[in-house]
DNA sequence: GCCGTTTTCGGCCCGACTGTTTTCAGTCG
C-alpha cells in the first residue's frame, strides 16, 4: 500500500520543479521534474507494482535521481528535499504565478525585492505603486497585475470538455463565415478531446490576416482583449453552462494555406508530442516548426497533416493520440490502432427514463435512439435502493418490462434491451434477488452509496459486483465528477484485472461530468483484454448524444471498434447478452 | 535531471508578442 498515490506524487514533483525555477536553478533541472510528473500521472499500471518490481527506471524520463525520490515518497510520504525547499520559501509565493505576465523570474524578484509572498501584498503592492519602479517592470507590467488579481476571482482554471467545445463551435461559426478564410480549424486540447480544456485555439488560413484579426477581436462574445498581432490575437471570451457565466482564453493565429498542415499539426499539440516529432525532423536532418517543414536538402510539401507524418516516415496519428504515451514508436512500427468512431455504435445501455429519475418516456427515449440511427437502446433505470432517484421496486420492474415487451412488439427498427442499474450495496453484494435479476437481459452495477469507504473496502466490494455470473458491465467506474469531485477510492488496477478474469465489461460513462472510465484506464483495460461499452447514462433524449464525449475516451484510450462491445448490430448483442458474460 | 545510430558530456523545440528596453528578456503556448 502507497503512503501517497500517483497523482499525489506528480503533483509533488511538478511543485519541486516550480520551486526550483522560482530559486533561479537551471531551467532544464526543472523541467525534468516537470517531465517526471508527467510520466508518473501518466502511468497505465498501479505505482505499487511498478516500484515492487523495480521497473521505474524503465519509465522515460525517469532516472536514477527521479526513481529514489518517487520510492522514498511512495513509501514513506515524504522528501527531505522537497520540504528544505519549502522551508527557503513562503508557502504563498507559487500562488503569485497564477497572475497572466507574472512567471519565476518576476516573481522571484517581487518576494526578494519587496518581500511579496502572496496576492494580498501583492496587489497592496501595485496599488501603492511600488512595482512600477522594480528593474525590469514598469507602469503597464503593474497595470496588468493588477487585472490580473481582478481577474482570477471570476475565471476557473479549466473547463469541462463540453463546456469549451460548445465556446469553439460558437466561435467558428463566426469566423468560418468571414471572407478571406480558407481554412479553419480548432485545435489544442479540444481538438485532442482532452476532459478539460484551458482554452481554445483556432487556426486559419488566409492571404489576408489583417482584417480576420480585427473581426476575431470585435466578436460578440469577446470579453476582453489580451493581445492583437499580425499573425496572432488572444482574447477572453465568455461562455455559459447551466445559466452561469464562464471565462476561456481563445487564441487565434493566422497562416497562409501552405503553412497550414504545418501549423494544425503544431497547435494541436500535444506539447510533448511537437517535441516527440521535431527530434524525429532533426532525425531526418530536416527542421519542423509551425511553417514547414524544411532541411539543407529539401523542403516538404505538405496538403494535409498526413503528409507531415509520411514524411517522418511516420503512420498518421490521430489527434486523440497525441499525449506522448508510445504513439510515435507506433507510428513508426506501423502498429497504431484503427480507433472506433461514432459511426461503428449501433446502441447504447446506460439510459434512464422517467420510471426512475429521467424526464422522458420508454416510447420516446426509444423514438430518439432510433431517429439517431441506432438498431438497440438499452434501459438500465435505478434500482430499489435508491429511493432518491425512484428505484424500482419488483412489482415495478415487472411493469416497465412489460411495457417494453408491448413497445418491442409494436415499435420497427429499433429494439429496447430490459436492463437495470443495479446498486453494489455497502458489502459488494447486489440489489435484487437471483429471481428478479434474472429477468433482465443485462445488468450495470453501479456505486451510489457509501463513497468514503476505504480503497480495500471499496475495491473488495466492486471485484466481489463483478464476479458476480449476472452483472454485465460496471457502471462510473470511480464516481468522478469532473472539477467538482474526486472519484471514490479504488484500486483500479486489481478491478480490471478482475473484469478480465470474469468477462465483465466496463462502462465509459460518456457524460462530459464523469468520462469514467478515463482515458488511460481504457489503454490499461485494452491490454488487459477487458472489454469496454460506451453509455452516455442519458436521462433525456437528447442527451443521448452526449455518447460522442465517450467515443473522443475511447479513442484516446487507443480503442479500436472490435474492442467496444455495443459496436456490435443488434443480433449478436442479442445472442451476446443470451449467453450470459458475453466475453 | 535525463539521455545516447553525434553515448558518459553537453545538449535539451521554437517562435510570437509585450514591455521595457536602446537590443533584449520574460512569458506564453
Amino acid at each position: 500500500m502507497l503512503q501517497l498515490d500517483k497523482n499525489e506524487i506528480a503533483a509533488i514533483l511538478e511543485e519541486i520543479g516550480v520551486l526550483l525555477e522560482l530559486k533561479g536553478e537551471n531551467r532544464f533541472r526543472c523541467l525534468a521534474y516537470s517531465k517526471a510528473a508527467r510520466a508518473i500521472s501518466q502511468l497505465e499500471e498501479s505505482l505499487a507494482d511498478v516500484i515492487e518490481e523495480g521497473h521505474l527506471r524503465d519509465i522515460p524520463n525517469i532516472g536514477e535521481v527521479m526513481a529514489d525520490k518517487i520510492t522514498t515518497l511512495a513509501t514513506t510520504g515524504q522528501l527531505p528535499f522537497y520540504d528544505d525547499l519549502k522551508k527557503g520559501m513562503s508557502a504563498g509565493v507559487i500562488n503569485l504565478l497564477r497572475i497572466p505576465a507574472l512567471g519565476p523570474k518576476k516573481v522571484k524578484t517581487l518576494y526578494e525585492e519587496l518581500g511579496i509572498d502572496s496576492l494580498e501584498k501583492l496587489k497592496a503592492a501595485c496599488e501603492a505603486g511600488a512595482i512600477a519602479d522594480l528593474k525590469g517592470f514598469g507602469k503597464k507590467t503593474q497595470d496588468k497585475i493588477l487585472e490580473g488579481l481582478a481577474f482570477l476571482d471570476q475565471q476557473s482554471d479549466r473547463v469541462r470538455i463540453d463546456q469549451g467545445m460548445a465556446v469553439a463551435d460558437a466561435v467558428l461559426a463566426r469566423l468560418k463565415a468571414l471572407p478571406g478564410v480558407k481554412r479553419i480549424e480548432v485545435c489544442g486540447s479540444v481538438r485532442r478531446r482532452k476532459e478539460t480544456v484551458k482554452d481554445i485555439d483556432l487556426l486559419i488560413s488566409s492571404d489576408d490576416p489583417e482584417p480576420i484579426m480585427q473581426a476575431f477581436v470585435s466578436l460578440p462574445m469577446v470579453n476582453k482583449v489580451l493581445g492583437q498581432g499580425p499573425t496572432k490575437s488572444s482574447v477572453i471570451v465568455q461562455g455559459y453552462d447551466a445559466h452561469r457565466r464562464f471565462f476561456l482564453q481563445c487564441d487565434l493565429r493566422v497562416v497562409s494555406d501552405e503553412q497550414f498542415p504545418f501549423a494544425l499539426n503544431y497547435f494541436t499539440g500535444s506539447k510533448e508530442h511537437n517535441v516527440a516529432m521535431r527530434q524525429r525532423a532533426i532525425q531526418h536532418d530536416l527542421k519542423l516548426n509551425e511553417y514547414e517543414l524544411a532541411g539543407p536538402s529539401k523542403t516538404v510539401k505538405a496538403r494535409s497533416e498526413k503528409d507531415i507524418y509520411e514524411a517522418l516516415g511516420l503512420q498518421y496519428v490521430a489527434p486523440e493520440m497525441r499525449e506522448s504515451t508510445g504513439e510515435i514508436a507506433a507510428a513508426e512500427a506501423k502498429t497504431l490502432p484503427t480507433l472506433v468512431t461514432y459511426e461503428d455504435l449501433h446502441g447504447v445501455f446506460h439510459n434512464h427514463t422517467n420510471w426512475s429519475d429521467g424526464g422522458a418516456t420508454l416510447e420516446e427515449m426509444a423514438l430518439a435512439a432510433k431517429a439517431m440511427g441506432w438498431q438497440y437502446l438499452g434501459i438500465a433505470d435505478h434500482s430499489k435502493s435508491l429511493t432518491i432517484a425512484n428505484g424500482l421496486t419488483p412489482e415495478r420492474v415487472r411493469a416497465q418490462q412489460k411495457e417494453m415487451d408491448e413497445l418491442n412488439a409494436r415499435l420497427k427498427g429499433i429494439h429496447l434491451f430490459k436492463g437495470i442499474e443495479c446498486d453494489i450495496l455497502g458489502d459488494g453484494s447486489l440489489d435484487y434477488d437471483e429471481d428478479v435479476l434474472a429477468t433482465f437481459d443485462y445488468v450495470v452495477a453501479s456505486v451510489h452509496s457509501l463513497f468514503k469507504q476505504t480503497e480495500a473496502e471499496m475495491t473488495a466490494r466492486i471485484i466481489k459486483a463483478i464476479r458476480h455470473p449476472r452483472v454485465t458491465m460496471l457502471g462510473h467506474a470511480t464516481g468522478r465528477l469532473i472539477l467538482r469531485r474526486d472519484g471514490y477510492k479504488v484500486n483500479l488496477d486489481a478491478v480490471l484485472k478482475a473484469a478480465a478474469e470474469t468477462g465483465t465489461m466496463i462502462e465509459i460513462n460518456a457524460n462530459p461530468h464523469r468520462l469514467d472510465l478515463d482515458w488511460l484506464h481504457c489503454k490499461r483495460a485494452k491490454s488487459l483484454g477487458v472489454k469496454i461499452v460506451i453509455n452516455p447514462d442519458a436521462h433525456a433524449p437528447e442527451e443521448l448524444g452526449l455518447t460522442r464525449y465517450g467515443i473522443d475516451v475511447a479513442r484516446r484510450g487507443w480503442l479500436e471498434k472490435g474492442d467496444v462491445f455495443n459496436t456490435l448490430p443488434l443480433v449478436q448483442v442479442k445472442r451476446s447478452l443470451a449467453a450470459g458474460k458475453p466475453f
